[in-house]
DNA sequence: TATGATT
């Protein structure tokens, strides 16, 4: 049997000529070994070159580890050989827990007394805002994962601390993915223009329809953890996207992330590891918009107050002014702005409309007062996909842009 | 429905 512990390691730069039996000798000198499996193509069955292996006790695998990865080269390869924790051991946070619903008095040794009893701490930390005061939740990080698991069993949800709003909350920390995705949520929320007034206006277009599909989805996923009814909207948008366009997530702001209700059952993983895919596409778009969402935008990025009345100065300067096509049909101006605020000072946001029928034309023209916030909110909102259509989002062609002088 | 609306 394995301890609870154990680590599955992935090793790597291996021979396709040895299977389990040649390579057993070479890694039992570190330990009982409890599994060990050559890594092969699902479908050809062809050997790729790495396995994975998993002693039978923990202390076994850190052995390895250090003898071996990188240390030696097997017959026949051009590069070390590779041994070190599957990435499905989660790089080490499988120990590290969140503690949320503190009391707001209590200190590190408080919370590292009540977790004692379970095991060794490497760290324990109250996160504090920039003023010194207590956010009323922690990081505890066990040497193991299974005294991490057991101060969960015991702890989590089992009293309320004076000064707490509800039960205390003891559950794994995120891991850099669920962070990636909780960032996410925080952007999209900034991009969830979409006023009440919006679904009110009684047009049910194909906007107003995708909007209903998404919050059905998120109230058939209430069950989950927000994390994972997040992944599941992207999901749903990332089957409707092909091509390098971006995509997020236009919708009211979702279920607000509350830690008691972060820790939920295994059905949980399988949404999150299919969003996976397309939180990379996210991550290689939005870095500019992270950024911005972060600052302090909503003292600084309002209309300057002259042109909030006289709206005759409506261009910025040369490259600072972008067209935005693919609105939907009841976006107004200030739905515009609203959108566009995050990426910085909005000098003047106009949808066009018929004149005739005083419909919006889909289209419309957001200035900022320098190139760069015009660039950003391309970056960030070319292809942002609201119902079936996805923005297009271009810096505005210049008038004389077709005239060949 | 496609680039600041009759210069």
């Amino acid at each position: 049997m394995k301890e609870a512990d154990a680590i599955k390691l992935f090793i790597g730069q291996i021979p396709r000529n040895l299977e389990e039996k040649d390579l057993k000798p070479i890694f039992e000198q570190f330990g009982k070994i409890y599994e060990l499996t050559v890594i092969k193509d699902k479908y050809t069955g062809m050997h790729k070159g790495c396995a994975f292996l998993t002693y039978c006790a923990r202390e076994s695998a850190l052995k390895a580890q250090t003898a071996l990865h990188e240390q030696k080269t097997l017959p026949g390869m051009n590069r070390p050989i590779q041994v070190k924790p599957a990435d499905s051991e989660g790089r080490g946070e499988d120990r590290k827990l969140f503690v949320g619903m503190l009391g707001k008095q209590q200190e590190d040794d408080d919370v590292r007394k009540m977790f004692e009893p379970f095991g060794r701490i490497d760290e324990c930390t109250v996160l504090r805002a920039p003023d010194g005061t207590s956010k009323g939740c922690a990081f505890v990080k066990f040497q193991s994962h299974a005294e991490a698991q057991a101060a969960i069993n015991s702890l989590h949800g089992s009293r309320t601390l004076p000064g707490a709003s509800s039960s205390l909350v003891v559950k794994f920390a995120d891991t850099e993915k669920e962070r990636g995705l909780r960032r996410m949520q925080q952007v999209a929320s900034q991009l969830a223009v979409f006023s009440p007034m919006t679904l009110n206006l009684g047009a049910y277009n194909a906007y107003t329809q995708a909007l209903v599909q998404q919050q059905t989805l998120v109230a058939q996923s209430a069950y989950l953890s927000p994390i994972a009814t997040v992944a599941a909207v992207q999901m749903q948008q990332m089957a409707a996207l092909n091509g390098n366009g971006i995509i997020a997530t236009p919708i009211t702001p979702i279920t607000p992330i509350t830690p008691s209700s972060a820790q939920s059952s295994a059905g949980v993983l399988d949404p999150l590891q299919q969003a996976y895919a397309g939180m990379q596409h996210y991550t290689a778009a939005y870095p500019a918009a992270y950024g911005l969402v972060s600052t302090p935008f909503p003292q600084q990025h309002t209309l300057v107050p002259q042109q909030q009345q006289q709206q005759q100065q409506r261009e910025g300067p040369e490259g600072c002014n972008i067209f935005i096509y693919h609105l939907p049909q009841e976006f107004t101006d200030s739905e515009l702005l609203q959108m566009f605020l995050p990426f910085g000072n909005v000098i003047s946001a106009k949808v066009f409309v018929d004149r005739a029928t005083n419909q919006s034309k889909c289209f419309g023209f957001v200035s900022f007062d320098n190139p760069t916030s015009a660039q950003t909110a391309i970056q960030a909102m070319n292809g942002f996909q609201i119902g079936m259509k996805r923005l297009k989002v271009q810096l505005k062609r210049p008038k004389d842009a077709n005239r060949p002088y």
